[in-house]
DNA sequence: AACGATTTGTTCGTATGTATC
DNA sequence: TGATACATACGAACAAATCGT
């Protein structure tokens, strides 16, 4: 009897989830249903200590509230994978590879027009390298495969880019660089980002993330966010991009080595 | 109006938990003190929308709950940062570049004596290439980086490597490979895993992972889990290795191309 | 050691609103 | 339209942990 009640209701219909008793899709029993089943004696537990037990199982995870309706179990979604690629050729830039990954898989992208913005913010302008108080020009993007909405991206180039030719201020400008970012730099402005460092992240969605990806205010999804710094030759960051996606969605492969071909 | 009392509540709390105004180590007001401050001319908000409010800051890892104490601020965790390094060269094994980088940072790395399992595992099975209803070899590991729980780890090999070479059954031995176990199989038993695969997953933790990590019920935290196959020279996966890390103590790091060093 | 005050934890109840069928 | 089910908000009682007197 160590565990309180509401506990004790959640671990057991959460062990039914985890052995297939409960397949996803299926409602739960209903709320009344539950408070006669654990309750002993004909007697029935509170409604709130149900309620209890279910929003433990919301949180994590297993199931979903849908008002009018009942609780369901979860089915896992099929992931797109993207192949993290280690070696930036000049013909084989991000977007290009990321894009044709995509199609590989047989899936439609599409990209939002970016919302572009010059903003103050430090935190940014430190990653950049750039003095306090700099500007940082943001550009920022959704991205859906198949319709559904799959990834945020915001990008943050150092305001002097401007300076560095005629072109620069396209940056400025809320139409999609049709031909890839890194590809638009190097072209237009001489600009060659000769590598790039991530730091991968996973954690909880924010509510704007949860908005855009469709996800109940209740369900917990684990969130990836890779933070991109770009480099040109002389070791100075030209660019800081920061991209979230929902983990239930996506999944990331890494090869080192020789490995053999996919499929 | 759009939000709901409990959420408003917990936003504003959450603000000046990151905005400072309320640090690190420090009480929140007392349930009472919050139904007052919250509730409009006089009137008290009830004390179960505040404990509403104060478990999505819990869930959030915000703030922590002593009973018969109060609320307290919870500090941010300094993450381990984890370079995923591209090249495997034959003299800088895995295990060991991860403990050189530990070191790097000033960590004590402690890992626990393996648990090694004969297993009848399909999935894996399917994974190493074997026939269905083949055997493999499971060495799991606990690792802690400064007393602390950071990563599970579990291992698992083809029950055929046992028939290359007469030092194999080490594997079987729950003892440390203390050379790292990829030198073990290259000086032992004279199998090269010359590259390997990842695929990078983020997930909640289960009911054993909350367990080992020392998270508590309630806390909300994302996983990574890595899957890496490790192939040798013709081909062929000999290991496949499964490891989670709770993301608030852990972040990887990936470079490509060239990157100015670290610091 | 004993007690009371304070604080959070759990369980019960009620009422009202909203979404769905 | 009514019935059902979940969401939010409130109130109350008792338990358990903590702290100071």
């Amino acid at each position: 009897m160590a565990d309180p009640m509401y506990r004790r209701i959640a671990d057991d219909l959460s062990r039914q989830i985890e052995s297939g008793e409960l397949s996803p899709g299926m409602p739960l029993k209903s709320e009344v249903e539950l408070r006669e089943e654990y309750g002993k004696d004909g007697t029935m537990v509170s409604r709130n200590t149900v309620r209890d037990a279910i929003k433990l199982l919301v949180s994590r995870g297993q199931v979903e509230t849908r008002p009018g309706q009942g609780t369901f179990v979860l089915r896992k979604v099929q992931p797109f994978i993207t192949r993290l690629t280690l070696d930036p050729k000049p013909g084989d830039v991000e977007d290009t590879v990321f894009k044709s990954e995509a199609e590989r898989q047989g899936r439609e992208i599409d990209d939002s027009r970016p919302r572009v913005e010059v903003q103050l913010a430090d935190d940014i302008v430190a990653r950049l390298e750039l003095g306090k108080g700099a500007q940082v020009i943001s550009r920022h993007q959704q991205r859906r495969i198949d319709g559904t909405p799959w990834s945020l991206q915001t990008t943050f180039y150092p305001m002097d880019l401007l300076q560095r030719g005629p072109d620069a201020t396209r940056l400025l400008e809320a139409t999609s660089i049709e031909e890839g970012a890194i590809g638009y730099l190097r072209t237009h402005l001489g600009i060659d980002q000769v590598g790039w460092r991530d730091t991968i992240i996973a954690r909880l969605p924010t509510a704007q993330e949860r908005a855009f990806f469709e996800l109940s205010d209740k369900v917990q999804v684990a969130m990836f966010e890779f933070r991109r710094t770009g480099y040109e030759e002389n070791g100075k960051p030209i660019r800081f991009t920061v991209t979230v996606y929902p983990a239930d969605r996506n999944q990331f492969e890494l090869q080192a080595g020789r490995v053999p071909s996919n499929e």
